[in-house]
Parts: structure tokens; sequence; C-alpha cells
RNA sequence: GCCGCUGUGGCGGAAUUGGCAGACGCAAGGGACUUAAAAUCCCUCGGGGGGCAACUCCCGUACCGGUUCAAUUCCGGUCAGCGGCACCA
């Protein structure tokens, strides 16, 4: 006794991690054949073990959640290879900026994902659940303007907080060989690679535009990063300068992208359609309009063919090439560039405002319909926009809104050419456009068929008059990355005043970002002050060159990084093909709504691209997409200037990283938003220290038994534990419901201790037993540390998180005795208790039995009796 | 304006295929244990009425209407909130 009790005292405290627990370590086997001459008995051996069957009394999470997290570390329990004999899943949430400190509202999307994660892994899934770092932006140069720290070092700072302070401590099951950084040259290099290729391939080019300015970042936004005319990031008004940038050819992919939305089945519709209207098809024909007197044509873009017989006006965006050669020689040339220099130097956001008073001015040229040959005048309109269309329309006042009031402020005519079969339209009469469909008039050889048919028509008689052609017209605009900022990926093109633009050789890559730079945030950005940033050699004739300063957004680094982790090491690649053709593609994803339009789009995009450069052979990225909700506190989203964070490490010190997950897994869908509440932790704190409480009272006695099979099948415990497996099964697998799934384990908890109130007997032992195993598993993925200590002291060796799922018993949950509703007219008047298989025509006789039915009934009898298979009869009078 | 989503107790939320509305939890109230408190355990808990009581009746899922033996669920309309798009030709 006193070797053995020497030997626990050993385990515990030298050591701790528990690894060879099949086995007395080394040290506790040399000194028991020391002191018994001889190797420890099987006896002996089980009562080594059986000290790890211990358990404390009460719930004290500070006692082992290090503990199994550093088992697990040390373990390499989520490592994961490619391995065939297994199916593959890949569980993926949006990874981080490194902002530096995180609170629960970000913790609840990794929690939700590893629920799934864990789950799937005892589901029997080959899981690759990975973290990386988003890692490139403006906050890190932002602080380093403010406090003089170098963005790598506040970056590295903050991840290495973020991750072992607060994301390990939740006890996420990551494969940490993984971790991918974007800010890392072995990461960014590969931007940079993309880059040139998309460049080789013309998807990558430079033009001169007017783009969106934040003037508080100061740089360049992407169209996806202007919301409302704010900056996504800062919320400052975006204004527009005209700009030499880098863009990205989204837009030859708009068909793709839209099209393939359709594949999407498992992402949620909103998304979609977030998706869909933010790439804007639109479908029409292009017009060639004679502009009079010149050989000039005037092209337009209609989604309305069918109304051109009734064009009275044309207006052109201010910008349009064609306007001077339109005003020469007229009188009012002055008078027109006088309103065209007006209408320019607004702002773009001002001047696309809805609201904004809508004005022109006749060009005093005219241009000649080429349907009906009419004459009509050519205006210039401040609200026509230069980037959709062709930038100049038609206008038909009687059938569209906007050139209707623009027709009656300038007293312009109006032509009726689709009627209203109800009410005839009367043009001196009319309050409003009319928008609806009718039948075709006043449209030559189409009078009398419907509009809808004239579409086609008008279009086929455009096409073979070859006066212009079917075309479609996209609202989504090329990917602006160009960032005039430091701490993101060099973009790498060299400029020779003799070669033009160089795309650097793969061979020179990386362009590295120079560590040696100041920040003052004043003037240019740091690399465009950079002497020997900028200063090198052409690639090509090895002359004097510049680099281009700009860096790309960062939203480039997240489109590929999910291909990343499927090779995080691949030297000579981007990523491995083959690894990326077993992992691929991510099973689940799961992230914010924000990312709707943004990151998801452009992932998207960049799938498609890495496709087309023959590296992977899938055409979507995401199979199954789930947004989950924000968290509130106090009524508003959480967040450092509300004031009402709650960090993760204050609840993990607190309450301990189970009570902090369960808790965000209880507290609502997750597609949902949650209301953050200390009494709901406080509550399922409660509920764990339940059920450690409960195992503890009857650990000594189930030890000794062996969990009941299906010969307890008529035990209300034995069936309650089978529901339960069913219903968490189901609930995880259907729209991972996790807060139903938390509810049914506190049911069964709430069983348990009925169970067990009045003492038990020997056939009840085992189903307790039963039940507190099926308990445990259950609830691993949610509690894992709770679970993995309890799975230990009820004599397992192997750990929990790979311990496979529990099964249920179909027949046991099939009840032996049936509640069957007695209505009558639809109320609730009884209940009766039958047993599980009465036939129907038994149940309708019970029913008209029942006393209560009697009276209700009044012994009349009944219309009508409907019977619902076990489940309920309704009597109608 | 167009499109989408949501609306259930004091609160978070359940109700899976049209079949017992309010599971589970929080808060609240009452009780047990305790010198006391904490912790724990038990009971009550949508609204209104009747009964000494076991109990029982009526109303109730934003609002109005419809379909149905039966509607939180399906259909039509209204209102409110949230989100997306919007001078897009």
């Amino acid at each position: 006794m006193i070797i053995t009790s020497f030997c626990s005292y050993i385990i515990f405290t030298h050591d701790n991690s528990r690894k060879n627990l099949a086995k007395p370590c080394h040290l506790c086997y040399f000194l028991f054949s020391f002191h018994s001459r001889r190797a420890p008995s099987e006896k002996a051996l089980f009562w080594l073990r059986a000290q790890e069957d211990l358990l404390e009394e009460r719930y004290d999470f500070k006692k082992f959640e290090e503990r199994w997290q550093r088992l697990w570390e040390e373990q390499k329990t989520f490592k994961v290879f490619e391995d065939a004999s297994k199916p593959k899943y890949y569980c993926l949430e949006m990874f981080p900026y490194p902002s530096g400190r995180i609170h629960v509202g970000h913790t609840r999307v990794y929690v939700i994902g590893d629920v799934i994660a864990r789950y799937k892994r005892m589901r029997g899934f080959n899981v690759l659940h990975p973290m990386g770092w988003d890692a490139f932006g403006l906050p890190a140069e932002n602080a380093a303007i403010k406090h003089g720290i170098h963005p790598s070092k506040w970056t590295i700072e903050n991840i290495a907080y973020m991750r072992d302070s607060q994301l390990k401590r939740m006890g996420l099951s990551y494969d940490w060989d993984r971790e991918v950084t974007t800010c890392f040259e072995d990461y960014y290099r590969w931007n940079q690679w993309f880059f040139v290729k998309m460049y080789e391939r013309g998807l990558a080019y430079k033009k001169l535009s007017y783009v969106n300015w934040c003037p508080s970042c100061s740089t360049v936004l992407a169209n996806e990063q202007v919301e409302n005319g704010l900056c996504w990031r800062c919320s400052s008004v975006v204004t527009h300068k005209e700009l030499d940038q880098w863009f990205f050819k989204i837009t030859a992919y708009a068909e793709e992208l839209l099209s393939s939305c359709d594949s999407l089945t498992e992402w949620p519709e909103r998304v979609l359609t977030m998706q869909r209207n933010w790439i804007g098809k639109s479908i029409g024909v292009e017009v060639d309009f004679r502009v009079e007197g010149s050989g000039e044509k005037l092209t337009i873009f209609t989604t309305r063919q069918d109304t051109l017989f009734g064009v009275t006006f044309m207006s052109i965006a201010p910008e349009h090439p064609m306007l001077e050669s339109l005003i020469t020689d007229t009188k009012q040339a002055d008078e027109v560039r006088s309103f065209v220099q007006r209408a320019m130097r607004e702002d773009k956001a001002a001047r696309t405002d809805e609201k904004h008073e809508k004005e022109g001015i006749f060009t005093g040229a005219y241009a000649i319909n080429p349907l009906n040959g009419g004459k009509v005048p050519i205006w210039v309109g401040n609200f026509v926009l230069m980037e959709y269309g062709t930038g100049a329309i038609m206008s038909v006042p009687a059938h569209d809104q906007r050139d209707f009031e623009f027709a009656k402020k300038y007293a312009l005519p109006i032509v009726v050419v689709i009627q209203n079969l109800e009410k005839t339209l009367v043009p001196e009469t009319m309050k409003q456009a009319y928008v609806e469909d009718g039948i075709m008039t006043n449209s030559g050889q189409f009078n009398g068929i419907s509009n809808t048919a004239a579409k086609e028509k008008i279009a086929d008689h455009i096409e073979q008059g070859k006066i212009g052609k079917r075309a479609v017209n996209w609202r989504l605009r090329d990917w602006g990355v160009s960032r005039q900022r430091y701490w993101g990926t060099p973009i790498p093109i060299i400029y020779c005043e003799k070669c033009g633009t160089i795309p650097v050789p793969e061979k020179d890559l990386p362009v590295r970002l120079p560590m040696d730079v100041e920040f003052t945030g004043k003037g240019l950005s740091p690399l465009a002050e950079s002497k020997s940033f900028k200063e090198t050699t052409c690639p090509q004739c090895g002359g004097s060159a510049r680099r281009e300063t700009d860096t790309m957004d960062t939203f480039v680094d997240s489109s590929w990084y999910f291909l990343r982790y499927c090779s995080p090491k691949e030297g000579t690649a981007p990523f491995d093909t083959k690894e990326a053709s077993y992992w691929m593609n991510v099973d689940q994803y799961i992230g914010g709504i924000e990312h709707a339009v943004l990151h998801l789009l452009y992932a998207r995009f960049f799938t498609k691209v890495i496709r087309d450069l023959g590296l992977y052979d899938g055409d979507e990225p995401f199979q199954r997409l789930l947004t989950q909700g924000m968290v509130v506190k106090d009524g508003a989203k959480m967040s450092k200037s509300k004031g009402n964070v709650v960090p993760p490490d204050m609840i993990i010190s607190k309450y301990g990283a189970d009570t902090a997950r369960l808790f965000s897994m209880f507290a609502a869908p997750p597609e949902r938003d949650l209301e953050w509440s200390d009494q709901g932790v406080e509550g399922t704190y409660r509920f764990l220290h339940r059920i450690w409480t409960l195992i503890y009272k009857h650990h000594q006695a189930i030890m000794k038994v062996k969990p009941a099979g299906r010969e307890a099948k008529g035990d209300p415990l034995y069936r309650k534990t089978h529901i339960t497996i069913k219903k968490v099964t189901e609930d995880i697998e259907r729209e991972f419901h996790f807060n139903t799934a938390v509810a049914a384990l506190m049911e069964m908890v709430n069983e348990m201790y009925d169970y067990a109130s009045g003492g038990l007997n020997d056939g009840q032992l085992p189903v307790l037993r039963s039940a507190i195993d099926a308990l445990t598993l259950l609830i691993a993925p949610f509690a894992p540390h709770f679970a993995e200590e309890l799975w230990e002291s009820l004599g397992n060796r192997n750990g929990i998180a790979n311990a496979p799922w529990p099964q249920y018993d179909p027949e046991a949950v099939i009840a032996l005795e049936i509640t069957v509703v007695v209505q009558v007219n639809g109320k609730v008047r009884s209940k009766l208790t039958l047993p599980a298989g009465t036939s129907d025509k038994d149940i309708e006789a019970a029913a008209l039995a029942d006393a209560k039915v009697k009276e209700f009934t009044d012994n009349k009898p009944p219309k009508k009796v409907i019977v619902v298979q076990g489940k309920l009869v309704n009597v109608v009078l």
C-alpha cells in the first residue's frame, strides 16, 4: 500500500499529463518493482489505474481545463493527414483579424465551428479544422503611427495573445500545425504570384478612373467596401478621386458568379440574394441612334426596347466623350459647357443620390430614332452615369417615372406606346408614367401585340436591321485592389521608362515589404517614401526602374487562404493540388453576414481564377455556409466603443471554458442574434454542476456494473437515454440546432435525478451507468474538458475526442404506451393512455367511451370522428 | 419603390410533416435545510373567470379575413421591425 500510494503520488504530481495510463510511468514501474522485487501484478496495475477513476467531489474546472488543453496539444489530438480510409470533413470559420483583444461576440463563431468539428470527428470523419490570421490591415499601421510600434510587432504580439490567452483557453480543436499568417512572406509571396499570373492573363490591369477614396484611411476602396456612401471600416464619408489604379477583372466572371449561385443550395437564401443583387444582371439591347447632320452614332442601352417608339428625347452623361462634337457650332455651347462643369464639380456620391435634383440642358443636337425615323433632341442630364451602360440613355416619359418627371419639368413631349386595357392613357392627363404591361400602340408594325411579346420581336428587328444588338449590362464593377498603405502585400510590378510595365519575374518573388520605414501618418505611404524600396532595376533591360509602391487590398489575402490550409508548408506553389483535391471543398463555412458580398464574392472569384489556372478542379469553394448572428448585450452589438464587451478570458477564469461554450450554444440558434446574459451564464454553469454532482453521487456504484443493453428496453431512463441520443443527433444534423440539443440534455439530466431520487436497485444501476456514458459522449462537443475528465473517471483511457458517437436503439425509442389527445370540435377535452399499437378503431371506441367526451357530446352521435394514428382523436359534432 | 427575413409569456427561446401552444433555461414569488447567509433541493409561474377542494371554463402565437374536423404552421390582406438593392437606363 505504501508503494502504490507513492506511485499514485508520482502520477498526479510528477507526470501530471497522465500520458501512458495503460501502464504506470517508468518511474512508478521502477519503484514498484524495486520495492516488491517483482513486476507489478495485474491486480496492482488495476489499482494504479483505479486511482485515475477517482472523481473530485465538486466540479472544479480549474483543476483540469488547462490539463486537457495541454494533453490535446502534446498528443496532437487534432492533427490531421490525408486518410483515404475515412470520409473527410473540412470545417472552417472565417479567420480573424488580429486586432488585439477579442470578446465573446468573436468567439461565438469559433465555438459553433468547434462543436461541428468535434461532432463530426466523433462521427468518424477525418476532420480538417484549421485556424490562422488575416494579419495585414490598417489598424496595425494606425497603431504604428499613433504609438510608434512597428505594424509587424503589433500584429505578432496580438496574434500571440489571442492565440494563447484567448482561443486556446476556449478548448478549440484546431490543428495548430496548419496555422496560416497572411503577413508572413511565405504566404503573401503567393498573393504576388497570383497577381502576376492574373496580369499575364489580362485579369489584372491598370487604369485611370474615378475611384472611391476614404480620406480618413487615406486609401482607395473597392465598390464593395463602400456602404451607403461610407467606408466599411471607419464609416467616414467616401469621396471620389481620379487615380491610376490596379484592378482585378472580376467582371469577366460576372456571368458565372451569377449563374453558379444556383448551385449553392446549402447557402442561406439571403446571402445569395445579396450576391445576385450586387452582380446585377440586366438583359436588354444596345441601339445606335444616328446624330442628325453628322456621321456619328450615339449608342444607348435599354431593357425596355418595347418602348423605343415612345422615345421623345435622349440624355447623355456630362462626361460623355461625344459631348463636345455635339455642341460645336451651336449657339448654346457655352451654356452647356458651364452646366457640365457645374455637374462635374459636384461630388459623385451627392450626384448619384436619389434625392438629388435632376437637371438637364438641351445640347442643340438631334438624334434619329432608327425605328420610326423620328427626330429627338439630345440633352445632357446630371443623373446619367458614364459608368453604367453606354453613358447615354433614351427617354420614354410615358413609361418611365424618372423620364416622366424630367419631361414635365422641361415641357418635353409624351408619347404613349403601351396602352393600358383597363383605362386608356392620354398623355395630357397622365399623372405618372405607366410602367405596367399592355398592348403596343403607336409602334408601327408592332401595334396590337403585347409589349412582352414585342420585346423579343423588336430585339430581332434591331439585330436584323443591324441598328444594334442584344446586350447584357452588369452592376458589378471590376475590383480595385490598389491600396496606398504600407501594411499589405506589395504589388509585384516594376515600371521601366524603356520597357514599360513589367511584372516581377517568378524567381524574384517575393517582393519583400521593407521593415526600415517611417510611419508619420502624413503625406505618402511609407513605401512611396522609401527610396531603397522604390528604386530598382528593370528585369528586362537592367536599366534603372521604379517599383509600384501600392499594396494589395487585404481581401486578396482572404480570397484563397482556405486552399493554403490544405498544405500550409508548401514552398513551391500556393498549395499542393493533390492535397487540395482531397480536402476541398470546405464542407462547412461559418462567418458573419457582413461578408455576404465582400469576402464571399472575392473568394468565389479567386476560386474560379485558380481553377482556370489549372491548380484546382472545383468551381466553388464553400459547400455549405452558416452565417451566425451577432452577440448583443444591453440591446447593442458588443463593441469596444459601446463599452459592453465581455472578454472570453474573464468568463473562462470565473466559470471555465465549458460554461462559456455551452452558454453560447444554448442561448440562441446559431444564425440568430444572441443576447449575452450574465444570469444565463450562471444557469449553464449550474447545469454542469448538476451533472457532476449526479455522477459523483453514483460513481462508486456504477463503476461496479456494466452499462445496460437492449434487455433494459422497457426501462423509462433507458428509453429517455435513447430518445435523447436521437434528438441531439438530429438537432445537430438538421441545421445545427444546438440550443434544442442542449435543452434535450437538460431534460435528460432532470429525468436522471428523478430516476435516482428513490434509490436504485440492481436492475437500475446499469441503466443509470449507460445513461451517464451516453450523456458524457453527447455533451463532449459542447463541453469538451468536462466530458474528457468525466470520461476518464468512468474508466476510459483513450480520450473522448475520438470516441465514437453513441447510436440510438430504434426499438428503445418506441413507447410502450401512447398518450392520445381527445378533442371535441377541435378543443382538447381529454387524454387517454393506451398500449402502443392500439388500432385506430379501438382508439376511436375508447375516445367515444370516455366520460369527459360523453359530457361534451351530450350522448348525441358524432357527425365525424378523425383519428390520427397513435396521436389524436377529434370528435366532430 | 423593389426584393428578402422576422413578429410566440416579464426575458432568451421550443413546437421537426397542419394535430396537446409556451419544451429547456433565465428572472420572479413561495417553501425546505441553516443560528444566519451562500450553495442545494422542492413547489408556483401567459391572461381572465368559477369552485372549500380534486379541479374546471373562457380568451390567447402582431392585426384583419380565408381554407380545414383541426392553423404559431397553409393562403390573401394590413401593420411594425430588421437587412439588401435602388436616378441602373
